[in-house]
DNA sequence: ACAAAAGTGTTTAATTTACACCCATGT
DNA sequence: ACATGGGTGTAAATTAAACACTTTTGT
């Protein structure tokens, strides 16, 4: 359980992190945003959030932590989940990152050295929407999500970080099968095309994709149809991550 | 100029900046290593360095200095060096990582807060050797080239943060003409292929190489020729940054 | 003359691109 | 019946891979 305010111990004031939290809803990647409150948890969620009131999900680090179990520990106190993709891209440390006059009367309420400077690593994490359960934690009253074509201005450095996550995310996503992430366990190729269209900001051809990706071979197509839909059907999938990590091989290629 | 020691004003106990400085020497990929004296700059540079005496150049960041700006101050201090490529890869922050015994006796005697937890922002970057003038700063002495395929033990995490900095450098030279970095600005195609070869670890065919990369086009022939060595001259080529900005367009591909 | 690396082209295979129609389902 | 997205194949262009001999230079 999360001590709070000016109360916690063990708590390193100059190192935090924060979590870009994407998810996909078939339309758009989402980010999620908590609105920040006096108090930190407690507070009245019914006013509507004033300019700047909404911040990424981050903490200072605790003393014994390692960094990448302090951005678990954040994604699991906001969505009350474990073992989700995470991903530190890049540290953050403006020495005024924190010092703009909004920031730090907040500040003043919440922590124990509000003048101190703070650096953050920021992580980005992939969710699937369908395990996200805003019941499932004491912030979730707090917390919404936000398509990262229409982000509000935020706290501190927090528009940045998010921009450099989604640069991150989209570099990452043509290296590295992390599109699965987003996705639940069964899905049809339409889908997997539109995240990928959705994250690059890009049309990809239909045809073409299919048969690239299908040629990678980690992909099990399954009996299963789609039910429910005012179309034909389309056979779902599943990610087959072993498969994937043992035909791993490294390949070279100029990009530039 | 450097205040050293515990008398260093103005100073970030608990972030510090460490650089993986490579350079390229036509056989070799190095690493730029420091060893590590009781009072930092002064002290005897004759003594054979013990187990655990060499690490990466590095420091804590100012209270108003951006970690780029740190990042770069410590290569200037060990170099000579400005503008110079460096990029941050990752932050380390294990909770343990200065606490072993033999760092921490050495910590000591130097900082300020020995026994702070110190999470470290590591930059790699690349220095063409013909730079390197090791007369130019007083850490000369104390610097030494080590082949990536021959690092020594080292203090801290720096070996796993060396590990990490050519994973980093090898993703990104194929994404971006980073090599260049490393060659003197006249080059011919053998030496730029042997870097690549080098970094990559892996032999590149020599007809499909230069087709590849002049057809790039950022690549200007000169007029000149190599001179003095035992065998047919080879033409000199200039990389044209201005050319390779402009020409610069989103690809995207699946490697996975 | 010899050793050593420079420079050069072609063939084959693989990959990429562009493109259009019928199918199955729910309303 | 109609609207919606699912699913399929081919031809043309491009790119990748494999491969060997002649040239130039210093010793």
């Amino acid at each position: 359980m999360l001590e709070y305010g000016n109360l916690r111990k063990n708590l390193n004031p100059h190192v935090s992190v924060d979590c870009v939290i994407f998810g996909f809803d078939f339309q758009e990647l989402n980010v999620l945003l908590i609105e920040r409150e006096e108090g930190y948890i407690e507070g009245n969620s019914s006013s509507k959030p004033a300019r700047g009131a909404l911040a990424l999900p981050g903490d200072h680090i605790h003393e014994d932590e390692k960094l990448d179990q302090a951005g678990a520990r954040v994604l699991k106190e906001l969505t009350n989940l474990d073992n989700i993709f995470l991903e530190q891209f890049h540290a953050f440390g403006h020495p005024n990152r924190v010092k703009n006059e909004a920031d730090r009367k907040w500040m003043k309420t919440i922590r124990a050295e509000p003048n101190a400077r703070v650096i953050t690593v920021a992580y980005y994490s992939l969710v699937r929407l369908d395990r996200y359960n805003p019941q499932a934690s004491s912030f979730a009253k707090h917390a919404a999500w936000f398509p990262v074509s229409d982000i509000p201005e935020l706290a501190f450095d927090h528009n940045l970080i998010v921009m450099r996550a989604l640069e991150a995310i989209r570099r990452t996503l043509m290296n590295q099968p992390i599109g699965f992430e987003l996705l639940p366990p069964k899905f049809t190729l339409s889908q997997l095309r539109r995240l990928y269209e959705t994250i690059l900001g890009k049309e990809l051809e239909k045809r073409n994709f299919r048969r690239k990706i299908l040629k990678k071979d980690f992909l099990i197509p399954l009996e299963e149809k789609q039910t429910g839909v005012p179309h034909k059907a389309a056979r779902l999938f599943q990610f087959d991550k072993e498969k994937y990590e043992s035909h791993q091989t490294e390949k070279y290629d100029f990009t530039f």
